[in-house]
DNA sequence: ATTGACTCTATAGGAATAATGGACATTATG
DNA sequence: CATAATGTCCATTATTCCTATAGAGTCAAT
């Protein structure tokens, strides 16, 4: 399951996505109802892995560091919670052994779920965030 | 990521696919080199499942309520960790309705979860605890 | 009756998730 | 320069979930 915070990400995303210039933490949180000191927490995330840009000061604000149609649901969710695998071993960004692994040549799951890691990312490498822009009245999550 | 529950899961249900006649708590824990009282819960789960048949008393112990190449690994995956969707809204076995969620049909992130949740449900359907049995030398997890 | 097995309920420790609070730094503007 | 509106940083709390353990109870074979 995607985290909250993850869940956060995308609206805060598809609200930026909608407006134009610099939107404020404070005018995100207000329209989508979300705590505005934990989107902080969100956008810090966003911003480490260059999904969106900031600026300070008055007029100030968020704006997304690529065009919406070059931002995949991918990224969203691999800046928030992680690696999209269902285990170290069968992640490919961030592959690393499972605990306790006796031989990955001799696991029995690694293999399957390589092949899901592989058809998960392929989906949510193909979607972008401009996907349902156009399409959906109001886009919510 | 899987649980190390389900991880404890797959561990047990191979050694008891390989194994003949009851395999008691102790046999599994010992061999696999698991948590005798963790493992216990385990496999309360997956008999509560259907995926395994327990008798008591002297020579009692668990064996596979299926044969190995009738139960997927999707199924041992659920009984442990639950639905296999990235959201409640998205999951076919457990649906129900994202908390907060505005309205289903304005979300731009549920088709795509659907989509996903296909695919692995899918893959993770079609194989089986059989499927490696007979070709590696050791099953490990 | 004894032994070896599963079963049930409770609980504790720790990690991850979710959320909050306050002080600080930066920028536009009058 | 003063102010107001903004993002940034650090620390802390609350809650939930995961992992693990403990002990008393039940059942069946011998």
């Amino acid at each position: 399951m995607i985290s909250q915070k993850t869940r956060y990400a995308f609206r805060a995303l598809f609200y930026i996505a909608r407006s134009k210039g610099p939107v404020s933490l404070s005018d995100i949180a207000a329209s989508e109802n979300l705590s505005r000191k934990f989107l902080e927490l969100v956008m810090a995330e966003l911003k480490r892995h260059h999904l969106v840009t900031a600026s300070r000061g008055k007029k100030g604000g968020y704006e997304l560091a690529r065009p919406a149609g070059d931002i995949s649901y991918a990224e969203v969710i691999r800046a928030i919670d992680g690696p999209l695998a269902m285990a170290p071993c069968a992640s490919v960004t961030a592959h690393r052994q499972c605990r306790d692994c006796y031989d990955p040549r001799f696991c029995a799951i690694r293999q399957v779920l390589l092949e899901v890691r592989g058809s998960t990312a392929e989906i949510l490498e193909r979607h972008k965030l401009s996907d349902f822009l156009g399409i959906l009245p109001k886009i919510a999550v």
